[in-house]
DNA sequence: GATGAATGAGATTTCATTCAT
DNA sequence: TATGAATGAAATCTCATTCAT
């Protein structure tokens, strides 16, 4: 997808660097303290730059959260629905992207926290705000497809079920995440399968 | 309203009534800027009060946002769990618990948003989250009961469940204010027996 | 020793009364804390009325300041050379106020404390100044008398030989109570001689 | 006068500069108004300087307050005592170091008046104390060298003379800038020799 | 381009004073 | 007259952003 090979990636690579060190550290110390909480000095000594350079590569901090926030949208969202295609057997693809939502969880927490962290709401603007609509709705579109083929209940709304499912999942994670629970695969994949009675029909 | 009959009337009601206002003043204002977006004087000025005035009843932002959690929270859970005693059929104190927490949803957007919001969770004290854990653990403690006398599935540890259930309730409304979703009463009802079942041995 | 057994009793006594507990409670909270340091409100509490009590008998903190300071230090003139006319012999009447004054500082040490704080002098009028000044022409006036007679030397000017005394008891009282000494009686006893060997012929 | 030569005297310079350019101004307003009285905004002004650089230099008022009282306490001890080994005959010290703090109270006012204000005291830490305490320490221990060599009066303890003389000291330095006198090299010179006469044998 | 010291608007909190009761 | 809750101006301190180097 990425696959610029050309002269480009000869001109600026530096450059390119250079943002992503920020929009990673950021990453890491907002989910660490919230985006309130963490002073633009604090990110910049943990990305290695200047204060100063930040604001070369993003107007503001409401950008920098703003586009933070779009990157890791877009990559996750391709993470979690990359290659289940129609051919992938409905509740296989409901396995497959639960397991991915979980891995993710894991192997990258600052990233899964920052998404979930209700601190950046206040910073979101509308092409932010336009960008989640969308992959919802592409979710929701996907749900009622599985609905019309007669996977899913119909008493149910597409959006109501996605909602539900979206929910159950995140709350499990935060849970553990907050140290009120440690879930073992077993309870993941429990819940997992009882996400999928739900929406059954 | 209040029509002072008599001099003791005057004095005690008035002061409880100050404070009163203050912690619903602030539950407004914090519902809609979130804490770290509402200055003082805002508030103070929602509130109808000076800004020392806040001061006079708590000795600081951060206590008065623990005091208005730990209210709000006990009010909740005596609210969503009153006159509920064992007589009544375990399905039909579910129905009646989630109405409760709709009806609260609808009634007090505010109160419900502020205790949703995440914002506020760098300000918690120990006390707070104490009582945050203690809460969840009763009603963990009452889906165990659940599970033991075989209403509910055996086969997903309580804790687990129960953070199924919260997240899909919370998530569902949260959609609603967010504006993904209106939800009708018949929604709601469908959420309500799909959380049910998916709890139902 | 207050003895005032007249009609001025029958009709102000105890506003009278209220005026001085409020000095004297001034006294000890500024004694404790500084004049910076305690809140009006503080004061009043430990007067034992309410805070706009204080402000029916004192226009401000400052006028309150001022007029403890006059008071304070007409009384402390008047206790440290009552009774020592021209009969009193000269080091007879050194030593007699040498002593008082320790003895001040012993039995009142929130009054000398006070007398001695810097932290009211930004507060001081112009009356309070004026008798300051008075009081020290005074004692100045008594050393120069002395020098006149032969008592005293009489190549250094009184008020610097007045200075130097004063200095030297302030200081060794201070040093007391910060404690960086501990005074025996015969400490006193042998700076009180040195300090008028400093001053005599 | 920084006519930075090099790209290094140009960076280290400058910061050290700031640092001691808000330490002076600081000791000037305080001098003028008490630390109580000046507000970080006028000291900022003073200084020439925002606000918020005070803070990139000193964490609070308070340790802006501790570091402005040690840095002068140790500036001046090094400079009343410097040079004065034991080949320097002991009146010829003494009055040497006499003339060194008068020399200081009329070049550099700020200041000793700043050391001199009690306004302070609130504000300094147990570090601050503790020098304090050091250094008075190192010149009593003087004095008693002086009494074991017999050239004060072994009658009084070296902690009394050395309060004595230096609240004589201090007393008469601000009598004078309280206006109260003014003081001729001559009566400086008599209280000097006063002085001396008070702990000489 | 990169830096990070400097900035000052704005946040939280205090406290002398007022005024309704 | 006495009260003390209420006030808001002013204090301390923070931090997103700028700009000289």
């Amino acid at each position: 997808m990425d696959t610029k090979l050309t002269a480009e990636k000869v001109r600026k690579p530096r450059t390119k660097d250079k943002r992503e060190v920020i929009l990673r550290a950021a990453l890491e110390v907002f989910a660490e303290g919230g985006v309130n909480g963490v002073p633009m000095p604090v990110l910049a000594e943990r990305a290695g730059v200047g204060t100063g350079t930040i604001y070369r590569y993003f107007v503001s901090k409401e950008a920098l959260v703003n586009e933070l926030f779009r990157d890791l949208k877009k990559t996750v969202t391709r993470r979690f629905f990359a290659d289940i295609g129609p051919e992938v057997a409905p509740q296989e693809a409901f396995n497959l992207v639960w397991q991915r939502m979980i891995d993710f969880t894991r192997e990258d927490p600052a990233a899964y926290r920052f998404l979930e962290l209700q601190d950046h709401r206040p910073y979101l603007d509308e092409q932010s705000r336009t960008l989640d609509r969308k992959q919802l709705r592409n979710v929701v579109a996907h749900y009622r497809g599985y609905q019309e083929r007669g996977v899913f209940r119909q008493d149910i709304r597409p959006e109501v079920l996605l909602s539900l499912v979206w929910g159950a999942f995140v709350n499990l994670v935060r849970a553990e995440r907050d140290g009120y629970i440690e879930l073992s695969q077993q309870d993941i994949d429990s819940a997992r399968d009882a996400c999928w009675k739900l929406c059954a029909s």
